[in-house]
RNA sequence: GCUCCCAUCGUCUAGCCUGGUCUAGGACAUCGCCUUUUCACGGCGGUAACAGGGGUUCGAAUCCCCUUGGGAGUACCA
């Protein structure tokens, strides 16, 4: 039989990085076992399903590179893929779940019900619901129902254990009397989580569920329902939780949470899955760095760890810079063109260079970076004729040998600029640098940091002899006039 | 409260199933050095962990029990 795995997110919000991190281990196991790897949009919560939200979510999904066989889009022989359009389904099965005395209408309220839960906890009992509806004869509540009376459909939960088997926990065991009877389908005619997420794996052919560890308590309801469908069911994989710093389930609360935020922040969507792929489990050589592809080729549902996991933002920053250091340069050159133009238009001084200005500038600019948008400022730098007054600037200007570097690099940039030039080259800076040194006398941290100061207007950056040759003339003149003293 | 789950450096983890090779390995972070006449990258090195207590055993990070701590669930959310 062909492994068949599902990711089904409901589309109440944007696509969670939990959520990223359940739907790619899918999405790898399906692809390492040569199986399917299907989308369901579970919306059956019917307030807080959004249309914008399901859209954001495939495309964040698209985006990682989790592409799916079966989905909304993407017709297969299991459809439709929506939850709100398989209502006859959950109806059907629902019905046929009375007939047979596994489940019955409840007409109670729910003030009754909040009013009898509230009882039970006051005496420290488990708040079951008590079963009072059970007792109606099944052909008098249909009646009721049939003449319009509002009504829930209640499981009968068997009073046994249950113990199954998780691929992460190995056996686990539920007593009985764990929940009482629990509603499957809501008083507005929608099915419930537990019981439509249940038809549905067992109706799709779903062959093993890779989900988040919160869901292990549902499994016990499944496991109920499974049995009163007559259905097998499916290997269950329970994924370790992620966590905030304060080790609670990760969410909103402790900042960036969702795929979209990361991807706004220019992270790269490999060294996003890298890192996601990290938490929780681990690489047979402890490689970590690495491509989707090569985990496909490695998988193995055994190297899941139980313990949940902190997401460190810091570890994902260093991944996304050793991925970017992997990009060519024409590929750097693209990404910002972008960010700058999204960030400063089109016309900005970096998108007006050719393309080798470009190649040069990002190969200068990238081993400094872990992140497109950190080599942003460091384009609006060249670009700026502001200076950075540090400490140690303003010592380096102190120096005896610096005004007679400004004198004569001031002299030789005017120069330029009025033979036409825009850029120095490096043989200008070259001619520079040996006559500071020969005529000028000036050697060591004194020629090199002094010329920095001058021609940058800061104490620190990137290789300085490419530096002037990347920054407009006009550029420095404009900083040497705003250098103080 | 009840049920279930979990417990190795600050963090992610290897090792645990199939006890000895573990004076516990790697990575991020951090600290130091080298490299770079700056910064970064890179290289080298340091600090840093088996929650506690009982067993079992010649021997336990590994197996069992208890305690403690943490988490999740306990919905007409998913």
């Amino acid at each position: 039989m062909s492994v068949r795995v599902r990711f089904a997110p409901s589309p109440t919000g944007y696509l969670h990085i939990g959520g990223a991190r359940t739907a790619l281990y899918n999405y790898i196991f399906a692809k390492a076992m040569k199986g399917s790897f299907i989308l369901r949009i579970d919306d059956t919560d019917l307030e807080r399903s959004k249309k914008e939200y399901e859209t954001s979510q495939m495309n964040d999904l698209k985006w990682l590179g989790i592409l799916w066989d079966e989905g909304p889009d993407k017709p297969g022989d299991f459809g439709p893929y929506y939850q709100s359009k398989r209502l006859n389904i959950y109806k059907k099965y629902a019905d046929q779940l009375i007939d047979q005395g596994l489940a019955y209408y409840c007409f109670c309220s729910e003030e009754t019900l909040a009013a009898k839960k509230e009882v039970l906890v006051e005496q420290k009992l488990a708040p079951h619901y008590d079963g009072t509806c059970k007792k109606i004869d099944p052909q008098v509540a249909h009646k009721k129902v049939e003449g319009g009376e509002v009504a829930t459909i209640r499981f009968k939960a068997p009073i046994k254990a249950y113990t199954f088997v998780d691929k992460v926990r190995k056996e686990v065991t539920f007593p009985a009397e764990m929940v009482g009877d629990f509603v499957i389908v809501r008083a507005n005619g929608f099915p419930v989580y537990n019981f439509c997420s249940t038809v549905d794996d067992w109706l799709m052919k779903i062959t093993h569920v890779i989900r988040a560890e919160e869901h292990l308590p549902n499994t016990l309801r499944q496991l109920m329902i499974y049995e009163a469908l007559g259905a097998t069911p499916p290997e269950f994989v329970h994924l370790s939780l992620l966590v905030g710093a304060d080790r609670q389930k990760l969410s909103k609360r402790h900042g960036a949470t969702s795929v979209t935020q990361y991807r706004d922040d220019s992270i790269l969507p490999n060294a996003l899955v890298n890192y996601l792929c990290l938490l929780g489990w681990s690489h047979p050589t402890e490689k970590s760095i690495f491509f989707i592809d090569e985990i496909i080729e490695c998988f193995n549902l055994d190297r899941f760890i139980k313990t949940a996991a902190f997401f460190d933002v810091q570890k994902l920053q260093w991944i996304n810079g050793q991925h970017l250091r992997m990009l060519s340069n024409e590929d750097l050159v693209s990404a910002m063109e972008q960010i700058v133009s999204s960030r400063h238009g089109a016309d900005h001084g970096f998108n007006q260079q050719n393309l080798d200005w470009k190649l040069i500038c990002v190969e200068l600019f990238k081993e400094k970076i872990e992140s497109f948008k950190e080599m942003l400022p460091m384009i609006e730098d060249l670009f700026s004729q502001d200076v950075f007054v540090s400490a140690d600037l303003k010592e380096i200007l102190e120096w005896e040998s610096t005004p007679l570097i400004k004198t004569y690099i001031t002299g030789e940039v005017d120069n330029l600029v009025n033979q036409g030039r825009i850029f120095a080259n490096e043989s200008d800076f070259s001619k520079w640098s040996s006559h500071i040194k020969k005529e000028l006398k000036i050697k060591g941290k004194f020629l090199f940091k002094g010329m920095r100061a001058i021609l940058t207007g800061r104490d620190h950056g990137a290789d300085l002899k490419v530096l002037s040759t990347l920054t407009p003339l006009t550029t420095i003149q404009g900083r040497i006039s705003n250098l103080p003293g």
